[in-house]
DNA sequence: GTGAAAGCGCTAACAC
DNA sequence: GTGTTAGCGCTTTCAC
C-alpha cells in the first residue's frame, strides 16, 4: 500500500521453540507447558527446558503466540508529543497494572505537526492490540472508533470523554479539585481568587471551571467577569497575557488559580516582569503538578491519584474484552492538592 | 513463564485477507500484490480488491506478516520516564525518518521505580524489532547487548554512549554547545562565569564541561574550583542549593551556565529567594531547552538539531540491517543556541 | 496476470 | 506426563 524500501534483515538465527524442545530432548508441546506453567510436566523434563531456554536466551516470538493465541497481549498507549509529564506518569501506572494481567504496554506517540490519530489507530489495529487506553488530547472521530468497534477492542479514554457507546472514559474530579484548590485560597483569607483556565473544548475544562464557581459561590463571593480569564491554549504565553490583564484591571485580585501548571508558569512571567513575588503580593495555585515544582517559586498544584490510574484503565479493559456489549462507563479518580507554600495569607495593601 | 490471568477476546471477527479475496473474487496472491504494490496486476482487479479493502476497513494483521517476512517492520525506541519531553521531540523525529522506509515506531518506557532495561528489551525482543533506539538515562550491561547482538538487532544510542562493539552512538555536540554559550556570556562582559552540572556519569557531562573550561582558556580566564559546582543530579533542588552556594561566596559570578534546563529552573528558585533578578543581577543559561521557555524570566538554552536526528538515527540502523558487522560508529548532531534575554551585560556593582 | 500451496513459530486439542 | 498435529493470517515461489 506504501512503497516501503524495507531492508532485508541479514541472518536470522533466532533460537525458536524447536530448537529449545530438540536441546531438552522433549517436544515442542513440552516446552509450551513449562513456558505458560500449565499442565503437567516432571521435574525431569522442566529442569531440561529451562536450563536450554536459559542457555540460548530464548525469548518466544510474539508475533506467532499472537497469531495462534488471537491475542497480542497487548495494550495500546496513545500519547501525544509535547504534553509534559502528566501522560508518562499515567502511561507508568498503566503499565504496573497491566502486567499484573499478563500484559504488555505499547506506547504510539502522536506528533504535533500531524494529525497522526489515525496512522497510529491503524498500526495498533495491525497489532491487534487487546485494548487501547488514549491519553490527553487527540483528536479523535467516530469512524476511528467504528473501527475498534469493529474489533470488539475495548478503548478507555483518559481526562478526555468522547461519547460513543462502549468507549470508557476516566475522569479525574476536577471539579473537587478545583474546588478544593480555591477553597485554600479563601481559607488563608483571599477574597478576590481569579481564574485563568482553558476554552472549554473538552469536559476537564468546564468541571475545573464548576470547581471555581462552586467555591465562590458556597463562600459567598460573587462571581466576577474580569476575575475569569479564559484562554484558547494551555500554552504559558497565555497564562502571562492573562495575568497582566489582571494586573491592569481596577479591582486586583490576591489569589490565582491556574487550570495548569503551564498557564501558572505563564502568569509566573508576567508577575515576574512586573516585580510582583509570589505568596507576598499574590498567591496562586496550578494544576497538574507537571511543572509546578520547577517554577520560581514552586507552586501549589492539583494531582490525580496516578496510582490508580493504571489499575482502573487495566481493570475497565479487562471487563470489556470479557463483555463487549458492557454499557458505557464513566470512573472518577480523586485529585490530591500539592501545598508548596505558594498560598498565603494576602497582604492587605 | 508467568501466571498470566489473560482474558480471552471475544467473538474475532475480525477480517482477513482471504475474505478480501473472496469479495474480490481473486486469489489471496493478488490482494498481497495490490496491498504491496509489487508485481503485476490487472486494472480491473486491482479496483476490485481495493474497493474490498476499503469495504470491509481492512488492516493485515501484523503478527503474520512479521512472521512470514522474517521482519516485523518495527524500530523499537526505548524511553524512561519523566525526562522531561526532549525525548519525545527525539521520538517524534524518529518516526518521521523511519517512516519514510516504511518502519513503525513502538515506544516502550521505563519506570522510574523499577529497572525495567531487561524486561523492556526481552519484550521487544519478543516483538522481533529490527532496529532499537536508546533514549537518554537508561542503564545497561554487556548481557542486554549480548540478547540484542545474538539477534543482530541494530542499536543506536542517543545522547549517551556505550562502548559495546558495534552500538552506534549518537552524540549531540556539547562540548560546542557548551562552549557557545558560555561565549555568550563572555561576549556580554562576563568575566566571572559560574558552571552548574551534573556528575559525569556520562559522556555528555563531561563534554559539556569541557566546553566550559575551553571558553574560559580561550578567554584568558582563570578555571576557579569555586565557579564550577557538580552536583549528584539534574533535579532542581541541586541547582538551587549549587546556586545558593555561589551567593554564598566570597567573589560572586554574574553569569550561570547549567548544563540543564532542571538545574537551571533551581538556580532561578535560588536567585528568586534571594531577591536577585535576571538579568539584572545575573545573567543565566539552561540546556536541552526543555523547560526554559517556561522559567520566570525565560532563559537561554541550548538544543540538539532535532530534525536530523531522526534521519541519523534510522540511517544508522538501516546501514547496520544491511550489514551487522560494520564497525561502531559515533555521529555527532549538532546543537543550536536558544536565545530568550536572559544573558544581558552583567552590571557593574 | 493469477492461483495453489508451502511454510513462518507457536498453541492447544487430542491421542497415547 | 508427553508427543503429534492442525491450524493462526500472511507472503512468496512456482505453475499455469
Amino acid at each position: 500500500m506504501s512503497s516501503m524500501t524495507y531492508w532485508k534483515r541479514g541472518s536470522l538465527l533466532s533460537i525458536k521453540m524447536i530448537d529449545i524442545a530438540n536441546e531438552a530432548d522433549v517436544s515442542t508441546a513440552t516446552v509450551g507447558r513449562v513456558l505458560h506453567e500449565k499442565g503437567y510436566v516432571s521435574q525431569d523434563a522442566r529442569k531440561r527446558v529451562e536450563a536450554a531456554v536459559k542457555k540460548f536466551n530464548y525469548i518466544p516470538n510474539a508475533a506467532a503466540r499472537s497469531l495462534t493465541q488471537k491475542k497480542s497481549g497487548i495494550i495500546g498507549s496513545l500519547v501525544i508529543e509535547n504534553v509534559g509529564n502528566l501522560y508518562q506518569r499515567i502511561n507508568s501506572s498503566v503499565m504496573t497494572a497491566a502486567e499484573k494481567q499478563g500484559y504488555h504496554v505499547v506506547m504510539l506517540q502522536g506528533r504535533n505537526k500531524y494529525r497522526d490519530e489515525e496512522l497510529l489507530i491503524n498500526q495498533f489495529i495491525g497489532m491487534r492490540i487487546d485494548g487501547l487506553v488514549v491519553i490527553t488530547n487527540i483528536y479523535f472521530t467516530d469512524e476511528l472508533f467504528d473501527k475498534l468497534k469493529a474489533l470488539s477492542i475495548p478503548v478507555v479514554m483518559v481526562e478526555r470523554t468522547y461519547d460513543y457507546p462502549g468507549v470508557d472514559n476516566i475522569l479525574f474530579l476536577d471539579e473537587k479539585g478545583a474546588y478544593d484548590a480555591v477553597m485554600k485560597f479563601y481559607k488563608a483569607g483571599h477574597r478576590r481568587i481569579a481564574f485563568i483556565g482553558r476554552e472549554p473544548f473538552a469536559h476537564v475544562e468546564q468541571m475545573r471551571l464548576d470547581g471555581y464557581k462552586r467555591a465562590l459561590t458556597y463562600n459567598k463571593l460573587a462571581l466576577e467577569d474580569d476575575l475569569i480569564k479564559i484562554v484558547p491554549s494551555y500554552a504559558a504565553e497565555f497564562g502571562k497575557k492573562a495575568m497582566q490583564e489582571l494586573l491592569f484591571s481596577s479591582h486586583m485580585p490576591t489569589g490565582i488559580f491556574c487550570t495548569a501548571d503551564t498557564l501558572a508558569a505563564g502568569a509566573l512571567q508576567a508577575l515576574y516582569e512586573a516585580g510582583k513575588k509570589v505568596p507576598d503580593d499574590f498567591s496562586i495555585s496550578g494544576y497538574d503538578n507537571i511543572l509546578s515544582k520547577q517554577l520560581s517559586p514552586p507552586i501549589d498544584s492539583v494531582e490525580p491519584d496516578l496510582e490508580k490510574v493504571g489499575e482502573v484503565v487495566v481493570s475497565l479493559i479487562g471487563q470489556r474484552i470479557e463483555n463487549p456489549h458492557l454499557e458505557t462507563r464513566i470512573k472518577y479518580i480523586d485529585t490530591v492538592s500539592v501545598s508548596r507554600g505558594s498560598i498565603t495569607a494576602p497582604n492587605n495593601k
